[in-house]
DNA sequence: CGTGCGATGTATCGGTCCGATACATCGCGG
DNA sequence: CCGCGATGTATCGGACCGATACATCGCACG
């Protein structure tokens, strides 16, 4: 997951471990607390290993006044690699059963927008029926053997059934949207500027933008 | 999170592993998928060896005619000890902030009814406010950092915010409903006979039962 | 003027938990 | 009679977390 995520993200530019995880946590916001540094740091080494990241040494910007005397050890700005690209691609191209799960999931969809029309649609699916499946396991639970829980348990159940039902109907939503080639209904987008300098795929197309 | 799970699940009754992987799932259904073998077996020889649980011997139940020859190696139940509810009371007591992430949080929910009162609200309010963090971030995100994002992550965002906001009017709820000393809003509950054996405290009191 | 504190920044260690895998028994239907 | 799904115990490598350590920089407050 962490790979993916950092692959992902250093396509957009390069960056070092402390920005890396800032922009992962305003990203991933939604689906988790915070990356820890003690899986950053050591998954970044094994990216370098295996070649899919290098180390870009950091550009001193006119501090030719200052070369040495403090060392000026600093940080270490990470870029991919073109075996990163492809390594990326693979991971998107092979979404399996582990991507539906919650974290799975997010962090794959949070990327969409470099993941091309068929996986996404595919995705989305497998998120369905793996949410409509749990859906099934708590109805079951709150029909079946209710009497054998507690009240506090059956409630925490009714609260996920919930969570549960309002998901699958988002992802009915999303995939509808898919199919008709539309982007997600995003309230303000519009004339973005922005800078524009590597190979993302265009944006999925600006839609009409009404209240939900 | 599991050790504390086990020891509360194993005050019910006397269980042996695969028992206690189904009934966990079942009690917890709403939070996680399901616990792996690979934690379950580690963690009950963890507390084993502690000396929270031990094996009580398989009752073989007239079986005395079979003594061995086929060795008869089966299911190693396990029972609590004194010393492991000890350990489950302390655990409850110590709710910290670890407590309010999303599954520490529903494994504490899911054990409210061996939990007391005080201890119940300080766990919903420091969770409440933990939401309220998250969904603070989120709107964040979505007001100043917008247009930095493409239209999937933003939507993924959205949906986050939304569950918070949901999550916080559950909270709030439930802490209500705690304050006014009632139980939670539950269905049928009604004269629910059942075994009463062991030492946990009175169901938290019978409420009206209406659609929400 | 200094000093201390919060943000920036890199890094490791122990521990928890997961996913895959292996293996054995039992009952039942084909 | 044979296979298959449910029951049941167990291990191993790997991913990720939380705590901790340590160093630099800028600025606000005394």
């Amino acid at each position: 997951m962490l790979e993916f995520a950092i692959l992902g993200l250093l396509q957009e530019s390069p960056m070092h471990g402390y920005e890396l995880r800032k922009e992962l946590t305003a990203k991933l916001g939604a689906i988790r607390a915070a990356i820890s540094y003690g899986s950053l740091y050591p998954t970044l080494r094994r990216l370098q290993a295996a070649g899919w990241i290098t180390e870009a040494a950091e550009t001193p910007a006119t501090a030719e006044e200052v070369p040495a005397l403090t060392s000026r050890r600093g940080r270490v700005v990470y870029k991919i690699t073109a075996e990163g690209k492809e390594r990326f691609a693979q991971l998107i191209a092979q979404a399996g059963p582990e991507t539906y799960d919650d974290t799975g999931f997010g962090v794959h969809f949070a990327f969409f927008a470099r993941t091309d029309q068929a996986t996404r649609l595919r995705i989305l699916e497998g998120r369905r029926r793996k949410i409509e499946e749990r859906r099934e396991g708590l109805r079951d639970v709150l029909g079946r053997a209710a009497e054998r829980l507690d009240a506090y348990t059956l409630e925490l159940q009714r609260h996920g059934l919930d969570a549960c039902e309002r998901e699958v109907r988002w992802l009915e939503e999303l995939i509808a949207n898919e199919r008709s080639g539309r982007a997600p209904t995003v309230p303000h987008i519009g004339t973005a500027g922005g800078r524009r300098e590597d190979n993302s795929p265009p944006p999925p197309g600006e839609t009409r933008n009404e209240r939900p």
